[in-house]
DNA sequence: TCCCGTCTTGTTGTATACAACAGATAGGCG
DNA sequence: CGCCTATCTGTTGTATACAACAAGACGGGA
């Protein structure tokens, strides 16, 4: 592993922590037992959050500390707005663009999430859905696009854990990924597009119903 | 002016210089000039910095110092296909979304247009131009959106400084810009899309070739 | 003359100490 | 008994000092 400063390694970390649910939206990150869990001063703990908050993925409040972002229904539903835009902006691109190498990565990608489907796996499903969008991703030939793309999916992942067992829906996902493979390994641009927007609009849907059904629970509780 | 902590000032200040190209892009950041220039130690001054760092203002390289990010062809090719989906997407949303009020704005700011194009005045159409485009974010009614949009126009501003006297651009702009408004004003959303993916884009094309010029100019230098 | 090794210097990265501010709490006054 | 105020405490924001590292310069050897 290469040498990196101790604020890159531990804004790695947070990040994956945060991602992976670790640390659920809400939570207060205190500078001082990072510190003692990471054993270096405030100094990079602070940097690392700061570079996380730019980032969008915990929220500085002035004199109150630092907190895991936690999105209300509106800025869910913006987020996934926009997610859906750049998702299908990379399909209609890669539809055009992809390598053959990268057509049968993304193909690899599939036939993962088939077996994690067909094995009713939802975690395993989870993480190759993950892969085959990040094939997706690059496939758009557009560096910046995937790194806008995944580090919005990094924002939503912990909301989109929510729904991992709603049922059915992991097939229904599975049927959605096999027009859009269709689509981009036809070359079809507009369609690519069409189905990812839909795709991703879908699972937009399925996490606001949910995150308002939590909500309802947290404030009748 | 409500209080704010040096970093966050200092980060805006910078920011600022960026964009309206008082540091062209290539130019070091000395955290020590920069230090005396605003009465402070290094620390709100490398916050500030990285924070810019974050959201692609400027580029830290480590041991060397940091610097205003400097864009290549293919970087600058790739934003803008970004800006012209994420702008046309605002058309698309603020043709639903837009209140009477916004809309009122927008034909204000467009009539600016109109004015500084009369008055031959490249730079106040410049300025406004700007203020037509935030009109149009935030008519999006999305939040997120608007703070992407934003951020990713700041980031391009420097080099659409550029071709601000290129014959003939200021009135395509203007020409163009009116069918987005019309769009915009019927309601159709489809057209508002595609008005303004054309707009960037040529935008895109235009800056791209000057580009290309000055570097083949730098290169024979 | 060219190349390699060492040293110097300037930079960033980190730790620690201090100051300033906001919120909470307790005490006094009406 | 309630409210206002003053202090107090815990936090963040900033300054400074130090350490580590890397690029460049210089000198010695081949």
């Amino acid at each position: 592993m290469i040498k990196m400063s101790h604020a890159q390694r531990l804004r790695d970390l947070l990040e994956d922590a945060i991602v992976e649910g670790r640390f659920p939206p809400g939570t207060k990150l205190d500078p001082e037992a990072l510190g003692r869990e990471y054993q270096c001063s405030r100094t990079p703990i602070r940097e690392a959050l700061q570079q996380l908050a730019a980032s969008g993925m915990v929220k500085v409040v002035p004199k109150r500390g630092t907190f895991v972002t936690q999105l209300g229904i509106s800025e869910l539903v913006e987020r996934f707005e926009v997610m859906a835009e750049l998702e299908a902006m990379c399909g209609r691109l890669a539809a055009r663009r992809i390598t053959s190498q990268e057509l049968s990565e993304l193909k690899t990608a599939h036939a993962a999430c088939r077996e994690r489907l067909e094995a009713d796996d939802a975690n395993g499903y989870y993480y190759e859905n993950g892969c085959f969008h990040h094939c997706l991703y690059r496939a758009s030939h557009n560096a910046f696009l995937t790194e806008e793309a995944t580090r919005l999916h990094a924002i939503l992942k912990p909301y989109r854990r929510l729904q991992l067992h709603v049922r059915h829906r992991m097939h229904s996902s599975f049927v959605e990924h096999e027009a859009i493979v269709a689509a981009i390994e036809t070359g079809d641009a507009a369609a690519a597009e069409q189905a990812l927007k839909d795709h991703v609009h879908i699972q937009g849907e399925r996490f606001t119903d949910l995150v308002a059904n939590i909500e309802r629970l947290h404030e009748s509780a």
